[in-house]
DNA sequence: CGTGAGTTTGAAGGGAATCAAGACTAGTGG
DNA sequence: CCACTAGTCTTGATTCCCTTCAAACTCACG
């Protein structure tokens, strides 16, 4: 599940997927990239670290949209403000594009449109995972679901390293962090998985794993 | 909340939004429009009814994706198949806008392109609305939420004729057919709903509502 | 006026949340 | 290099919201 929002088939290059290149901009742990309400001026490209998008209620409840990995685009936008806040989940550093140049370009060139338009629709898919995972799926099923997809997307053969915490697992998967933690203590005595440290993971057997994923 | 996936700017005319005619296909209630794995060769617009778009696990849990309401598109998709199945809530009027014409006129106007861009944008913003609500929301809340965005979105004041279930808001909120019936009842005796008939929803406080949905 | 699907209501149970310690772990500074 | 310390994570006990199971009700339709 969850298919990756990525540009798979092509290599991150010096001139960038959409053809021209973008200032690379770091940013330090836990630091803001942007926020819900900013102005969209940039869509961004993961180069390396990662990134979370998410969203807070006025009572302090957090909601993580997505986990951007390394290749991962984020911040497009519909309108013209972010809907989400993106911060660095390490040490990270992205590209950023011009919306405005890429809306020109997109506009002269058909090939960068569809490669907008398919990057956009991508994510609408991952969304839609999201939903059903929520809506329907046991606490289990969540916390395995969050390892596959991390696994399949990062490449990983057996041995994960998991680039956020706990309690941003918990938010993403709309849980609460003890049950996260609960539920690999669970699954590490089920032998599905082994917990060296808190950031790695090994998955000891992922056919069990993909049916638990349901 | 949950702004509609519709293209509020062009008013459905005889040769569409994007410039050009597809054929109008009539679905009985509860008829199948498309299903999860059909080659999606179409894209729709909702022209007159309703439709609910979902997702099946093996075990026949359930997941409404979205309700797609009278001028809303459906069926974008970024692959070759469709992710979601469609089914008619009522008899209903559909467009059918074949997907290779659409991405052959895309290519060569801007316009076209910039257009299904945004549909596909917006679709997304309505997921993540969804992946907040089913992550970080009570029943009550969710109940409401539902409520208020099918008011806005069919542009009622406080009379609202709700297109779907009660099975079918259950499996859009994430919860059981029970807890809907059950909360429509509290908001109804708490005085900010009455509820004269199944499908018929008056609003009587619509401040209040819109603070409960938070 | 029966008949049955859809809905509401009730009672009981369960899965995850909450409340509360305790155990790590990763920095920090001596 | 190694305590010290703050933040993160784990574990335990209890609570509660929603689910499950069950039955009654409503209303459209023959």
């Amino acid at each position: 599940m969850l298919s990756p929002l990525r540009q798979t088939d092509h290599a991150p290059t010096a001139t960038g997927p959409f053809g021209f290149t973008g200032p690379c901009l770091r940013h330090a742990r836990d630091e803001e990239i942007f926020s819900e309400g900013d102005s969209a001026d940039y869509i961004y490209q993961v180069i390396s670290g990662s990134v979370r998008t998410c969203r807070l209620l006025r009572d302090g409840r957090r909601q993580i949209d997505e986990f951007h990995l390394a290749g991962d685009y984020f911040g497009i936008e519909a309108g013209d403000l972010h809907r989400v806040t993106a911060e660095a989940m390490a040490d990270t550093t992205v590209r950023m594009v011009r919306r405005g140049a890429l809306s020109d370009l997109a506009a002269q060139r058909a090939d960068v449109a569809r490669a907008l338009f398919r990057l956009t629709a991508e994510g609408l898919q991952r969304s839609q995972d999201h939903v059903l995972m929520l809506g329907r799926k046991s606490a289990r099923e969540r916390v395995v679901g969050l390892l596959v997809d991390l696994a399949e997307r990062t490449g990983a053969q057996s041995e994960l390293d998991v680039p956020m915490s706990r309690q941003d697992m918990a938010d993403y998967l709309g849980l609460t962090i003890e049950t996260v933690s609960r539920t690999l203590t669970q699954l590490q005595s089920d032998g599905v998985i082994a917990l060296p440290t808190t950031r790695h993971i090994v998955l000891r057997d992922r056919a069990a794993l993909r049916r638990l994923g349901d």
